[in-house]
DNA sequence: GATGAATGAGCGTTCATTCAT
DNA sequence: AATGAATGAACGCTCATTCAT
């Protein structure tokens, strides 16, 4: 069955550009000029696929944000006890967000006004991320969480752990004399371990 | 109370509007022009006193970095216990975040190309923050540290928490349902209570 | 008579206006938005037909150095002796350079600094103008050139005369006093009279 | 005796840097800002000298035209006979033009536009000097010439040769194939020579 | 005599977008 | 479905000049 979304070439190449462009150049320097003349094609024939640049960014950040939601799926998923489970999540979320850090960017570091232009749709699919996250953290420390708002507070705790790591780096503020892998490896046992420990909220 | 940097005349005006137009539209959107238009002066008198907008800015990631300083080296040196004065740290340190984005903004504008055009000094400044926290984090575990290298990476995921949380907060990714005090609060308490169980390290 | 350069379009429109711009104001006050106004068009169009403001002018040297090109063959290859022809030529070059001085301002502008910016192949037919002028000269003196070196001095010595008059008129520094027609004679007459009594060289 | 044009200390530097930075960048780069930063002082204090750029330039434009009717007042009293000092002068002028091409420039070669800008009798100087060629010119033929009308404009033929030498060489349009010792040389040799052989005129 | 502060006009260039074809 | 031509607004920046002090 065809799908419904799917591209004519010329849709698909676009996309394609505009994301490896957007990792190579970052957001402030991509323009309809330099994707065109990459994918080979004129300006024009891309405002006929996308009503202009924001829709075309739309589309990858709704990328972005389906991929998180993989990442943290199959982490939830995964054979293993909850803490394997959740420590898994955290090492899988840093590779995405090193891995494409302009993904990254556009989706969590740009400022609110950038995002005002974006439907607020778009970023519903983060809460459903977080919801999954929310269900993981709550099975690491069972009969722990007595509300849901507790529960939901402690796996934004623990995704701001991981979003400080992958930021703080891409941002290239890391302490050159730190070795990398050590400095994420503890981030992530510390919120495995934090949470394990977590007590009872709202008895 | 009359602000410790404050200038007189133009100079100060274009530091504080940059500020200004800094957090409301993002850095991205920054222009000479829009700052001259605020300030109600022409573009080239901000260039009578600054060499260019790089140099602007500069100015004000010196500021932001001297403030988170100023931040760490209070709660450090603040009565109490260790414990007491790193939850305090990460009190100040999220308001500091949350009341003055802009330097937030400025202090960790994410592209890394954006950061080569800036001298390498001044991020010299983020590292003695660093180190007065790796400091206190030792005080809070003391023995457990066997090597800098290990305080400073416990250190570094602390800070990975707090500005996890602050730029969460001022992206406005924050899902609208939870507690905001309630998150600013866990999140310090998960900082905390993880640094005082650390476990010795290199024995 | 049509141009055999003439396009069609705004292309064709800046050329010329460029053109015209350049021997009413010169080089140096030259500027894309002048060409626009009076061209009617905005800035950004010239930009549609042109990568720069260098390119833009590439193309009127290249012009310049054809047209030149063409004069210095057509009379080498017109009937008469050579020293008649060589005489010929000196008349068309001043013409030329009369005529059209704002590709002898393009072509001649004479700050090195300037030329560096364009590409070398623009001057190689500058020199296959001088080729095609030493090859007469040669003409003049039969058996006087042993070597091509001795031919190709005179050769440059013989456009220094005619470049000098013309830069000189065109430069507005001749003597209001004087009858520029017998100064340009003059001129011709003292070139071909040299060249003819040349001495043999290299034996 | 106090010269009426002595320099205070300011009015000679800037006099002096302004030559050297219009040597070394050329006309269209110097500015006063250049200029004042390489002085060491403001730019209105250059303005209490020079009413404006236009009239900075002035002075040094009235310094070459001086310069230059030193170098042919010098040749043509030269000891020797008028054909050696011809030569003299030759080669005296192709040094000047050569050691200071920036000046050479501004006296010869910028568009007449320019020129306007500057007052008619700064060009009255260039008139002497070849007042005095002229009658260099008419020592080499004596006899030769019987009007002053037909000397002048054999006068403004050796200079035009001189002239097209210095400033093809300026615009680094000579053959790099060619040798520039000769070609000068060789200039000057047909000059006088030329000159030498001058047929009596309005016999 | 000298300066710092300020300005308005101008520069080359890039951009997202529109529209007739 | 695709394009070439065109545009207006914006950008960072430099300039010669003025003027109060």
């Amino acid at each position: 069955m065809q799908q419904p979304w799917t591209d004519t070439g010329l849709r698909a190449a676009t996309l394609d550009t505009t994301r490896a462009l957007l990792v190579r150049d970052g957001f402030d320097n991509l323009s309809m000029r330099k994707i065109a003349r990459q994918v080979g094609c004129s300006v024009s024939s891309i405002y006929e696929h996308f009503a202009g640049k924001d829709q075309l960014v739309h589309a990858l950040i709704d990328e972005g944000f389906q991929r998180w939601y993989d990442v943290v799926v199959l982490a939830a998923e995964a054979p293993g006890t909850p803490a394997q489970r959740l420590a898994l999540h955290g090492r899988r979320y840093v590779e995405f967000g090193l891995e494409t850090p302009e993904f990254y960017e556009i989706m969590y570091l740009h400022h609110p006004r950038f995002a005002e232009r974006f439907p607020r749709e778009l970023f519903r699919r983060a809460m459903r991320s977080m919801d999954v996250l929310t269900r993981l953290v709550r099975e690491c420390a069972p009969g722990a969480f007595g509300s849901a708002e507790a529960a939901r507070i402690h796996a934004h705790v623990v995704w701001a752990i991981l979003h400080g790591v992958v930021s703080t780096i891409i941002a290239g503020r890391l302490d050159t004399r730190m070795d990398r892998a050590a400095y994420v490896d503890s981030s992530i046992q510390f919120a495995v371990d934090a949470v394990g420990r977590m007590e009872p909220v709202d008895a």
